[in-house]
DNA sequence: GAAAAATGTTGACTTTGTCCACTAAATGCC
DNA sequence: GGCATTTAGTGGACAAAGTCAACATTTTTC
């Protein structure tokens, strides 16, 4: 083991930088009327395109009587359907309806939009080395996969 | 600006996974009866040693009304005293106890030994790779300033 | 010195999330 | 096949977390 001192207090540090730096996106995601946990499910349904619920709760780690009732609310707003799976009948298969596509599509917008907004004023160079980093970060973590298991 | 679309992606990718890699660390920090938020607020109290309700309330970003709350709580189980300012007498000077200052410490160590965790399994090159990123990517973030404005 | 702004507190409320019990279907095992 | 176990989803009841508006008090501004 044997991992400096001041390596772990920069990363705490750096934690705490980017946990305010993460609230501070998320909060400005929505002027729709859908909470941020709900939008993360419309933009999770969006990616998959096709899933069931329970692939939401392992994918988001939202609890699954929560993720329930999300799922029965954006249903009655008439931006998913849910068909009753041929494979499995416990389950069904969850699919953006057109409105659901254009809110879906209206989040990813905002998104990329603040994350030009994060960027503005930055150099060229300053931006490609806040992107090969983050994908360096990534990179290493994913590697040890030690990240979520459940001691972390 | 013109920044390339799949350096967006790439940022809203890491922002997901980074947003995981919080939630877990969060989680895990607590088997005190204190909530997260809580214990934000103590850590906060304990780096700043001293400091008034309204500097926490810009520090961490909570609503005016909620900090009240959670600091008469504090308070009442001993963790903070509460001495009004002679320079301002609407505000109150705020400082850990013996008592504070241990919990401080508890949630400080259990901090440092997740990250431990977090980088078990890594090698010396790759825990270098990931501190000097994060170092870099704050620097840069911190450079623009503009992350912190309301336009985010 | 009056108007405006800042700090903190409280009551009432909404949102968000958790826990538990339950149904129904699927899976494993002999 | 038949029985035990597991998995997916739902609903009730509840607790935690956070918000909003109104207010008192003090400080700042002009």
């Amino acid at each position: 083991m044997n991992i400096e001192d001041t390596i772990v207090a920069d990363i705490r540090e750096f934690n705490r930088f980017y946990t305010k730096i993460l609230s501070l996106l998320d909060k400005h995601v929505l002027n729709t009327s859908y909470s941020f946990t709900e939008a993360r499910v419309v933009l999770e349904i969006g990616f998959m395109e096709s899933c069931i619920a329970n692939n939401l709760v392992e994918k988001l780690d939202i609890d699954r009587s929560y993720m329930s009732r999300i799922i029965a609310k954006l249903s009655k707003d008439g931006l998913l359907t849910k068909e009753i799976s041929t494979l499995d009948n416990r389950t069904s298969v969850i699919q953006l309806t057109a409105k659901g596509i254009a809110l879906f599509n209206q989040l990813n917008e905002k998104s990329d939009k603040q994350i030009i907004n994060l960027l503005h004023g930055l150099s060229q160079r300053q931006i490609t080395e806040i992107h090969a980093s983050m994908l360096l970060i990534k990179k290493n973590l994913e590697a040890s996969g030690g990240y979520c298991n459940d001691t972390i």
